[in-house]
DNA sequence: CTGGATCCGGGAAGATACTG
DNA sequence: CAGTATCTTCCCGGATCCAG
């Protein structure tokens, strides 16, 4: 991109990250981890592969990601942010929350994939029961999902790992997923409307919005 | 722009503010408050008036920005955020907060308005004697500058007024200002590289960061 | 003067095919 | 798997012109 060449924090920091598809990178690699080339494409739907190249390209100019090679057992590149890639986490937050009311609205035919759902998750969820035991509960699957985890009031949201294993595994379309979590729609209606919970109930129920009228006492 | 087409909070975001110079145009307006056509032109250099034209119709359809007319006595009409625009303030500071490392390394010829100020000043400012009556510095002057006031404690940046009466007017290469502000240089050095102040040395002093030597006990 | 509209050239983005 | 090459399309930038 052209620089707007203006002394000014935000249209420097426009000059490096305003790029198409820049920041959408930038979610990726938060959400998911260090990634490959070609799981960064399947995150990316639409994005043209010279495109992807160019912009890691610039962004590993700008200290934004490094490359760095997988150990022995396999040989492929992955990419990573760097601290100052991490930073961006900011500016990322604010743009899921400001873009959080348009999920109401979904474009016809849009795609998706669960684990962008972990950006808005982080501040959806909480812990309904900070004195139980740890729970875990995954959308999606290992190929594409998220593990939320409450434990002692504190809610942690990570890419699906092997080593966990989950107490509830939740599965839904996505306009469902946000209407659960959003409070719009209780449990019961959703799965009645399509959601699956493969495992304990209660894991899940313990990370929705109190909608007033359920807490026990 | 062209939709990323992803049931994504965030890409919906960016599908509404993620074209060139729409961030920028939120800036004018978050640091001038309403602004005219040419206001906006003037407050960021480089735009062709065509896109700036593109872009408010493009914002106003998204319900970022409305029109309206100044009062009888001007015929001219204005420009102002919505309560969504005004929502945009956390992408923007973050925004900034990114780049404000990007700012020891200017550009060369780039161009500068002070108003731009006015962002990192809300951060970079403190109340250094919150027992002491209100002071307001001026930064530039009333066409193209920010008012910094101190109070209680509290710190409030503001477009310039003619309706305050700034204890302290204060002009300096923007550099100079950044090195000042982060603390980076102190006052005395930056008179002398040729940052001037018009009044009261003290009021810009309590908002200038501590940089540990002077604070009296 | 303000607030644009119009036209045009260049370059970035997009689509697709191909390769080490 | 991780890109490159090529072609097309369309957005951006710059200049100019115009109506109220």
């Amino acid at each position: 991109m052209r620089s707007y060449n203006q002394y000014c924090s935000m249209a420097r920091a426009l000059d490096v990250v305003g790029d198409r598809w820049t920041l959408l990178i930038v979610r990726e690699l938060l959400t998911q981890g260090p990634c490959r080339f070609s799981d960064l494409r399947r995150g990316l739907p639409g994005i043209a592969s010279n495109l992807l190249a160019d912009r890691l390209r610039e962004m590993e100019a700008a200290g934004v990601v490094v490359r760095h090679d997988e150990p022995p057992p396999i040989a492929a590149t992955l990419i990573s942010l760097t601290a100052r890639g991490e930073d961006l986490g900011g500016v990322v937050r604010e743009l899921v929350r400001w873009g959080a009311p348009l999920m109401f609205t979904p474009a016809d035919g849009a795609e998706f994939r669960m684990h962008w759902f972990s950006l808005p998750a982080r501040y959806l969820c909480q812990d309904g029961a900070p004195d139980e035991p740890a729970v875990t509960v995954r959308l999606g699957d290992l190929y594409d999902g998220c593990d939320i985890t409450a434990d002692g009031g504190r809610v942690d949201v990570q890419p699906c790992s092997t080593e966990r294993r989950p107490d509830a595994v939740v599965t839904a379309p996505p306009q469902l997923l946000v209407a659960l979590f959003t409070g719009t729609t209780p449990l019961r209606a959703a799965q009645a409307e399509g959601l699956v919970v493969d495992g304990s109930h209660a894991a899940l129920e313990r990370l929705l919005p109190n909608t007033g009228k359920g807490t026990d006492r």
